[in-house]
DNA sequence: TATTGTTATACTCTATAACTATA
DNA sequence: TATAGTTATAGAGTATAACAATA
């Protein structure tokens, strides 16, 4: 680490650009009226249905918190939990038709937010920084809330 | 955007590392016993003395936030209020003695998970990488949380 | 009048512990 | 006993609106 050549360190790039994806993900957040937290659950859910204890590993929460996160998004119509038919303990979660139109739309915004960070950069450059950063998140193993668009 | 050779989009791999910053992040807050928000509001309070607005400013946050936060720094005893001579409206807030230990440790820990993130890299793709980033987060007016290590 | 902060209020986000019900 | 979720509780994070004090 350190600086070289009056550059910065990739700790501090690295931090500074998630710093700036963050805010990227809150505006569009803001632009659809709810929070970030609810943002992110939305798009864990665009894939498809998912159990409560998946929802919380995936995004790293408690499971009450959880259940909260569901009960508000259940609440204003955007996702419904169905009992498993092979657990009845389990819960499965779907985005409602209106929640998946919301999720992807949302999703779409907020990926144009994020790709516009980077577009002072060459297709060039835009492609290997691609590579580099694929290859950071394919190395610690992260959740797979961001599909490809 | 879109696959490209079956490799993820430039938005998605932003997205991605973005949230394992954020998770490395997270896991040091709690290692230090705060919250991801204290942590970052610490790392702000580095450089030096900041004003009520300017905190706000920096992090994005409401005014009636940062009172909030201020108020539970200070009940901790990691801050201080001091009012400005030339101001009496304007309040600087600075860290305590304690504080800068408390966050001069926290931002070694934070810096060292994020870097262990491009640990898999080489020297020359580290490099690559943080020439790249650094484009991305100069060309976005990015606030100056973290500083060079 | 405009600006700097704080208060009042109302939610959401979050975790821990205790609980219910099913496996 | 172990697992899937919920409830109870408590506190932190957040914003808006109204306010006080100073410029």
């Amino acid at each position: 680490m350190g600086r070289r050549e009056g550059r910065l360190g990739l700790t501090t790039a690295l931090a500074r650009v998630a710093f700036l994806v963050n805010a990227a993900y809150t505006d569009a957040s803001r632009e659809f009226g709810f929070s970030p937290q609810q943002g992110q659950f939305l798009c864990v859910l665009r894939p498809g249905a998912s159990g409560m204890g998946e929802i919380g590993t995936v995004m790293g929460l408690a499971k009450s918190t959880v259940t909260g996160m569901v009960n508000y998004a259940e609440r204003h119509g955007l996702v419904r939990r169905e009992v498993d038919p092979d657990d009845s303990r389990a819960v499965s979660v779907a985005l409602t038709p209106h929640g998946r139109e919301v999720a992807d739309q949302f999703y779409g915004d907020g990926s144009r937010r994020i790709a516009r960070l980077a577009a002072s950069l060459t297709e060039h450059e835009r492609t290997t920084l691609a590579g580099l950063l694929g290859r950071v998140a394919d190395d610690n193993h992260v959740s797979v809330i961001f599909m490809d668009v």
